[in-house]
RNA sequence: GGAGAGGUGGCAGAGUGGUCGAAUGCGCUGCACUCGAAAUGCAGUAUACGGGCAACCGUAUCGAGGGUUCGAAUCCCUCCCUCUCCGCCA
């Protein structure tokens, strides 16, 4: 696979620049008919964007407000005045049209006749001509108005009522704590500290890879894989989840459907064949490039390119899943579902990978912040009316594999201004790590409501009703793999920096009871 | 990677430039016949967007994008996907 082989290709991966966002906007001087972009083009039947310009029409200021608490600036002024002109436009380009369509079969009617070359068959061909002008020029204008759909995107979810309004991690809201802390007759260490003799290899990661990456040798690697082996057998036998293996390489519309795109490109990596990247150029390359390179002043030719180049499409590009919620939801992107009476409950364990270029700074030492890490994840399908519940009952999924393991956890409710661009709302799950005397995050989960649906267009018919419905969408960590490691060796530390391996992870480590440090 | 064949409505499957959103069959829904059912007959049966209180009207969609043409499911170009054979490979 040509896309595969390029990824160790120096220039075929790539963490996407942050320039690249910020040209993304309506006066993007590259987006062009034949360039869409990552935008997905509504005609492939799965992607469409947004919000439901329905309800901004009549709720303006109940959209604005819900958008304010995410600390968002008023749009929907400018969202109905682009709609109305938009809708405007639209029936005038389907009058021309409509006329065209009609002169063009007097046309045919008479040509089929043998009368073609009547001056009655010709007045008919030329009014279709001077239609087709005034048509294009029409569609042009129509096609400008496009960028709607962009500002629509780049939206974030509307919280849900129950949400606190906050400005960042210290407006959460504490709604449960479980477990006693261990007390410990010694001073607890880092996982960091203690890692390295247990087979926690930081040095050949990053002569390998990088900063941010780790080698696991022997039982801690083990240890590692029974976590995830753990979560996954939970989650399948006990929880009812449907267990997948998705592609962890995914194209533009999935990572669009569950709102990685456009927003969030930096924090991801793409691959692409050395062929794709210099088609994707090309095709960025705005129509008045020449016009525009003649015009470049000295000194500014570089940053000229720079700009082209980080703004190409990634269209034939394979994106580096952040989390499997990626695949997972967009598995059903396009689809009219069967009424999902019993929500839909799929897990899979995967590789992520996370460029996190926001964070640079932040947990640089250790296993808790890496670029490549594993993740259990939950994703169900459901009906409106059960989302919420079912938000419950799979944060009580991933609490679950919490308590089997004996790790203290709390339970937090996210404030609007810590969730995720997609979420109506979010518990984050965040265990007791008494190397650190601190609770970190370890589970995430969303309920998403319509928007992520919305965005790929999953629906499904109601018994008995005529029109289809989007479908809710909820995503969490059952858990992350590798902080769940971190949560076990801080833990279960020995003071001679051994650790004990928690007794229900037994079935899965073939005898070892306890990591014991190399000297 | 090479060679070939394909991609049309819920499914099967016609359609090679003109009223084709698309024959026909199956499926599904309603009605008729029937004591009831089967069989049969008749009618209906895609989605999205825009307009309209509504009946309804308009537009788009035959894998995707572009082109030729007064007019494209049909012709041309590019791409994607599926299948068969060969090669390579975990």
């Amino acid at each position: 696979m040509a896309g595969f082989a390029s990824l160790s290709a120096s220039s075929g991966l790539a963490a996407v620049g942050r320039s690249a966002i910020d040209t993304g906007t309506a006066a993007h001087p590259i987006r062009s008919r034949r360039n869409p972009h990552w935008k997905c083009e509504a005609a492939n039947g799965i992607a469409r964007p947004m919000h439901d310009i329905a309800y901004i029409r009549a709720n303006p200021e109940a959209f604005d407000a819900a958008l304010k608490r995410r600390g968002e600036k008023p749009v929907s002024h400018l969202v109905l005045e682009r709609d109305s002109e938009r809708r405007r436009i639209i029936q005038e380009v389907e009058g021309l049209r409509s006329e065209k369509k009609r002169l063009s079969g007097c046309f045919g009617q008479l040509a089929s006749l043998g009368q073609g070359h009547t001056e009655e068959a010709m007045g008919f061909k030329i009014e279709s001509i001077e239609i087709a002008k005034k048509l294009s020029v029409a569609e042009i204008e129509l096609e400008k108005l496009d960028n709607l759909e962009d500002l629509l995107a780049r939206l974030p979810n509307i919280p849900a009522d129950d949400v606190p309004d906050g400005a960042d991690e210290e407006d959460n809201v504490e709604v449960a704590v479980w477990g006693e802390k261990r007390e410990f007759a010694f001073e607890p260490r880092e996982h960091a500290d203690i890692g390295p003799a247990l087979g926690m290899d930081f040095e050949t990661g990053a002569a390998l890879s990088g900063a941010r990456f780790t080698f696991l040798r022997g039982d801690i690697a083990r240890l590692h894989r029974a976590l995830a082996q753990f979560m996954l057998d939970k989650q399948t036998r006990e929880n009812g989840y449907t267990e997948c293996n998705p592609p962890v390489l995914v194209n533009n519309e999935a990572m669009y459907a569950t709102d990685k795109l456009p927003k969030f490109a930096e924090d991801s990596f793409f691959g692409a064949s050395e062929r794709s990247r210099a088609q994707l150029f090309w095709e960025a390359m705005p129509t008045d490039f020449e016009e525009q390179m003649a015009q470049t002043e000295k000194g500014q030719f570089k940053d000229k390119m720079n700009a082209f180049f980080e703004a190409a499409p990634t269209k034939e590009d394979f994106w580096l899943i952040p989390t499997s919620e990626v695949p997972l939801t967009a598995s059903v992107a396009g689809q009219i579902v069967d009424e999902p009476v019993e929500p839909i409950r799929l897990t899979a364990h995967t590789l992520c990978f996370r460029s996190e270029a926001g964070s640079a700074g932040r947990d640089t030492r250790g296993f808790i912040r890496q670029h490549q890490f594993e993740k259990v994840e939950m994703v169900s399908i459901c009906r409106p009316e059960d989302s919420e519940a079912e938000h419950e009952r799979m944060t009580a999924c991933a609490e679950g594999i919490l308590q089997a393991l004996g790790l203290p956890y709390r339970k937090v409710l996210l404030c609007t201004g810590d969730m995720g661009f997609g979420a109506k709302k979010t518990y984050d799950l965040e265990v007791w790590l008494p190397g650190q005397g601190a609770y970190r995050e370890i589970s995430s989960c969303s309920n998403t409501g319509d928007f992520q649906a919305r965005r790929m267009n999953a629906r499904y018919k109601p018994e008995g009703e005529k029109k289809t419905r989007f479908v809710h969408t909820l995503n969490g960590s059952g858990l992350a793999v590798g902080r769940t490691l971190v949560a076990v060796m801080e833990n279960y530390q020995q003071e001679d920096g051994s650790v004990t391996v928690p007794e229900a992870l037994a079935p899965y480590m073939g005898g070892v009871e306890k990591l014991m440090p190399c000297p």
